[in-house]
DNA sequence: ATCTATTCCTGGCTGC
DNA sequence: TGCAGCCAGGAATAGA
């Protein structure tokens, strides 16, 4: 499932690759992925640049911007093989780039600007200074593992990196936000950037069909310290870590290193 | 403002 | 071996 890390992953394997190639077709197979939007008229347009916002992949032109979030099992391939789930595909000058999903909850959207759903995104986790984030969560009385998957809040960060920084902060994923201090709270900031840091250099963690767009699986899954690994013994103090449900989502910690 | 439940989807797993 | 039933989950949405 492609967070903050992978779709960065995505994006400098796609970029040096697709900057500056001109669009020559484009073809959805599955209707879906838009939507119900009208497809995009790209053809004879190239592709200016290829950047990261949060977990979606923007492509910009120079009359708009296709921004495609690839949601649990979405990859972008260049020139892969054609699967039973090819969802849509882009013919580049020279190369193909293929939109695989084999559950379908990724999507595609596109705006003469930029996309809606990609404008109302809350700041970068790895751009935001330390001081703006403690302002950020403060007055905020939700748990803290549902606000930091609120993309609203902050942008990039799912599951599995909620999870890990949780663990790393000493943070009981049920804590109110609000009620950090102030100095739990820059924790907090500080670990979020390290684990994503880490995880980009290292290809993002693959633990299902996460692959970048040569095929390239990550390696993050093997630092792991909490996500997957209920009944496990923590690296850090031996207990068994445990699974809840927050906010609809599997949650992993450890009941002794992060206490409410 | 914050919460919960529901929907989308399908491979992979469990249990019989 | 086969098959039903359930699970994972990002984001949009509805309703409390």
């Amino acid at each position: 499932m492609p967070e903050l890390p992978e779709v960065e992953t995505i994006v400098r394997s796609l970029a040096p690759k697709l900057a500056g190639k001109r669009v020559l077709a484009v073809t959805f197979f599955a209707p879906r992925v838009m939507r119900g939007a009208p497809s995009p008229l790209l053809a004879g347009h190239s592709v200016l640049e290829v950047t990261r916002h949060g977990k979606h992949i923007l492509f910009r032109f120079d009359h708009g911007t296709l921004a495609i979030h690839l949601g649990m099992t979405g990859k972008l391939l260049i020139d892969g093989e054609a699967t039973p789930y090819l969802r849509a595909e882009i013919v580049f000058d020279g190369l193909r780039l293929l939109f695989d999903d084999i559950r379908q909850f990724g999507r595609m959207a596109w705006s003469h600007s930029l996309p809606e759903n990609v404008a109302r995104l809350g700041p970068d986790p790895l751009e935001i200074p330390a001081a703006a984030f403690v302002e950020r969560l403060r007055g905020k009385r939700g748990r803290v593992k549902a606000l930091l998957l609120n993309q609203a809040f902050l942008r990039g960060l799912g599951n599995i990196y909620v999870d890990e920084a949780l663990h790393r902060a000493g943070v009981h994923p049920l804590a109110v936000a609000s009620r950090l201090s102030t100095r739990r709270a820059l924790a907090l900031h500080g670990v979020i950037v390290t684990v994503l840091e880490e995880a980009i250099a290292v290809g993002g963690s693959s633990i299902s069909d996460y692959v970048d767009s040569d095929g390239s699986k990550g390696s993050f899954q093997e630092r792991h310290r909490v996500y997957g690994r209920e009944g496990l013994p923590c690296g850090v103090c031996g207990a068994p870590i445990v699974r809840i449900v927050v906010a609809q989502r599997g949650t992993h910690f450890c009941p002794k290193c992060q206490r409410m």
